[in-house]
DNA sequence: GAGAAAAACGTCCAAATCGTTCATTTCTGA
DNA sequence: TCAGAAATGAACGATTTGGACGTTTTTCTC
């Protein structure tokens, strides 16, 4: 745990300008001391007895609850998966929250926060679940607890532009909310308008919602498959209405075998979401 | 989203003068707090409060972030069924929302708006959806949204007593979120720190995390059953789970048929959120 | 260890907010 | 109905705030 912040730090932990808090500190209201070179480090403490006098709640306690990320600081980045395993496993949601939301305050893109951490967070989860060193109620619940961190995310991210329309969700027996949700997020911050329409929806309804909404993008985040003959006419059905509606269909997720996935006609298949924003972006240019 | 606004923005958003504001804060009418250089701040949390309690219309709801709202709540209360209803099967996130913060902001508890609208609003989706009135997908893309709807009310609930922990979920095979959220909810808002554990949580796994977490309060909401077979030793086990860590067990939800609920040991059964409410107040109060 | 990118520095200024005062409007009870 | 009390909204100079700017320090990368 550092125990000094920066001026900018503080500002964004408790909602005031960067200007107010150098003001402050030069005033002895909140106490600071300086580096040789004359840049101001606040301890933790003296914020923590400015907010206790003032009353002031903590807006943002995410920013001082881990050490100093000042941008692209590492230490973040290599100990937030190990840090985040840790939270969601113990069941505690602030501390996850916390871990993400320091990682997107620090300028990381969804894309990059979701395949380096959330992904890898829960590849491991599911191992240890299925190897029986996890309670399933655990697994559960991390799923639970970060279904909702990510819809805190969405209400940060502005809605997209109405042309640009993104329709998708999962196939019949595939209950996973998050990938399908974390998909959503990563389209909507690269300027879609996007929204997914639920889980378990059959291919024929999935047709019937691109017939008509007309999207520009339609995906399938598929994480498990129930059954695997119905994959192949299914998806072909869906490329269809999507090429009927002059859009383009991604797949993604990895409950598809490599052999299965070879048959399945499509546009793109992402094996990332920074792939998927890339792609996104290409389509957007076009 | 911004957690504290100014006197200005406050007054244009419900219409009043600044000097109305400023004094309301002064007298502690809305709670505040102060920059170090004496200027007001105030928590969003608190003007809502102070609109809930004055019945006073939010004029302006987008100066301060807010979802937008309808202003006419009289008219809403009346019809707010039927306008939900079609807004979701629509998949019109933005009118949904709006629908279910006014009532809110109205006053109404939680728990009514659940039982009076969102349940009523739901079942009718579904029988619509059973005999094929209904697009799956659209069924699906209301879940959904109402999903996503849910959880922003759970940011404008303030956190329960950490000592009053309640515990819950769905059984093996039921997929239902919306159910086991509003229970979090309701029971949040009722003074709980309540959590759901997610959805289809094997029995034996609820019991560990009965006995692991010692929760005061323990919910199954039950909107779907798949082996039947499973039901009467499963909540057997859960319910002497309950007893040894003194907890009390609550079963909810239109999935059961009367005759196998009246197998099933328990503490309360509830057929609505306001029942849940009373059950959870008294339990409080003992 | 040098070069480059990012963050923080100090300073300035327009805009916002402060506390106060004072008409005006609204409420209340005889 | 009317006088007095209470609340409201507007106006004022003094103070605080937030953002912009070019310069300096820190951090990252090679």
């Amino acid at each position: 745990m550092q125990e000094l912040v920066t001026p900018k730090q503080v500002a964004r932990a408790i909602d005031v300008s960067e200007s107010s808090v150098k003001r402050w500190c030069d005033r002895g209201i909140i106490p600071s001391v300086k580096t040789a070179g004359g840049h101001r480090r606040i301890p933790i403490a003296a914020v923590i007895s400015y907010l206790r006098d003032t009353r002031q709640p903590l807006v943002a306690p995410e920013v001082l609850g881990l050490p100093a990320t000042s941008g692209q600081t590492r230490w973040v980045q290599d100990r937030a998966l190990d840090v985040i395993l840790q939270a969601l496993t113990a069941g505690d949601a602030d501390r996850s929250r916390q871990i993400l939301f320091d990682l997107w305050l620090a300028g990381k893109p969804l894309a990059v926060i979701f395949d380096e951490v959330v992904a890898p967070a829960f590849a491991q989860i599911g191992q240890q679940w299925a190897c029986g060193e996890l309670e399933i109620y655990r697994e559960r619940h991390a799923c639970e607890i970060m279904t909702r961190v990510l819809f805190e995310f969405r209400l940060g991210t502005p809605p997209g532009d109405p042309r640009l329309l993104a329709l998708g969700g999962t196939i019949p027996g595939d209950h996973y909310v998050i990938p399908t949700t974390m998909v959503e997020l990563v389209l909507q911050s690269a300027g879609w308008n996007s929204r997914s329409l639920g889980n378990s929806v059959p291919f024929s309804s999935f047709c019937r919602a691109i017939l008509e909404n007309r999207p520009r993008l339609f995906w399938l985040s598929i994480s498990h498959v129930e059954n695997a003959e119905e994959i192949v006419p299914g998806v072909s059905s869906l490329y269809d209405a999507m090429k009927e509606v002059g859009g383009f269909l991604v797949l993604g997720g990895n409950g598809l075998a490599p052999e299965v996935r070879d048959q399945l006609p499509m546009d793109h298949f992402c094996s990332s979401m920074q792939h998927l924003v890339r792609f996104a972006d290409g389509l957007k240019a076009s």
